[in-house]
DNA sequence: TATTGTTATACTCTATAACTATA
DNA sequence: TATAGTTATAGAGTATAACAATA
């Protein structure tokens, strides 16, 4: 019965009512996955966040659509989204392109460009999808999804 | 069956295939439930972030640790944790002392003010957490506690 | 007048690199 | 040498306020 070596036994924290907090769960999930996201991304020499990824599909669904439109889609700013549209439009992914029926918008396409990382991005979020889900069954996956919509919907009524 | 004026209707995006991604749910669950723990502080007077609130949590739990215990357990940089510290301190709720047995290390501790303000702010976020949770069951609390676990071993372990 | 996009500005969170005091 | 805390610096995300162009 003999320990390893081990240094220095890291000794876990107590952590004491925050492991039964869904809040603190949650943020723990949510931070895990961001960050798998970012290595699946990095494995394949690409660098889109999730915030990026999603932006883009929006755009790609909904050809056309305004800043202003894409802002609250997003629930930001308007003035957020400037600097992140400048990044992808200089990343030549998308474009602003003048509305003709009104002059105050711009209307946001993706390029031909744009479209063909968008598809090798969603074959990249299929894989860390099929990671993170990985302990689970897809019977649970629909039960956690159903749940945080719940969750989602309990948090914005006030 | 006339409808309200409806000076624009908002006509929803097409999010594609985004509502079926665990990630991007789980992103819009956190973001939710993030914007009621602010307006839950922000309600009762108080202006903590749930970070925030979490360390208090653990240094109130395993008073005396060292900076760099506390970053390996938040999962930040200790860099990044200095200047949160600071903010903490100047609002008189936690002290860096001296440790006796390591000249490197600083002894975190709560003030009594900390300590006041830790069990305050523990009200609000048990208040807080019946509103994120207030279209669940007790059962499925669990149930998304234990699935949101898995998805986070799933996402760490690369 | 109201709306859209932009800019200026500010704050927080995050990191890396380099410095210092100590071990 | 290695570790702990700090500082300098930088990038991203977020916001508010004010401005120009357009409706």
């Amino acid at each position: 019965m003999s320990r390893p070596p081990a240094k220095q036994r890291p000794a876990p924290l107590d952590r004491g009512l925050l492991p039964s907090l869904l809040g603190y769960v949650l943020r723990r999930a949510q931070s895990a996955v961001f960050d798998d996201f970012a290595a699946t991304f990095a494995a394949a020499g690409e660098a889109t966040t999730p915030g990026e990824f999603g932006l883009l599909v929006l755009v790609d669904r909904n050809a056309g659509l305004s800043q202003m439109t894409l802002a609250r889609a997003l629930g930001i700013d308007r003035s957020t989204l400037v600097p992140i549209l400048d990044r992808l439009q200089g990343r030549g992914l998308l474009v602003r392109r003048r509305s003709p029926t009104d002059g105050r918008t711009h209307a946001l396409a993706l390029t031909p460009q744009g479209a063909k990382a968008l598809a090798r991005y969603a074959r990249l979020v299929r894989r860390h999808e099929q990671r993170i889900a990985a302990r689970l069954s897809a019977a649970e996956i629909r039960t956690l999804i159903d749940l945080l919509e719940r969750v989602h919907r309990g948090a914005r009524s006030r």
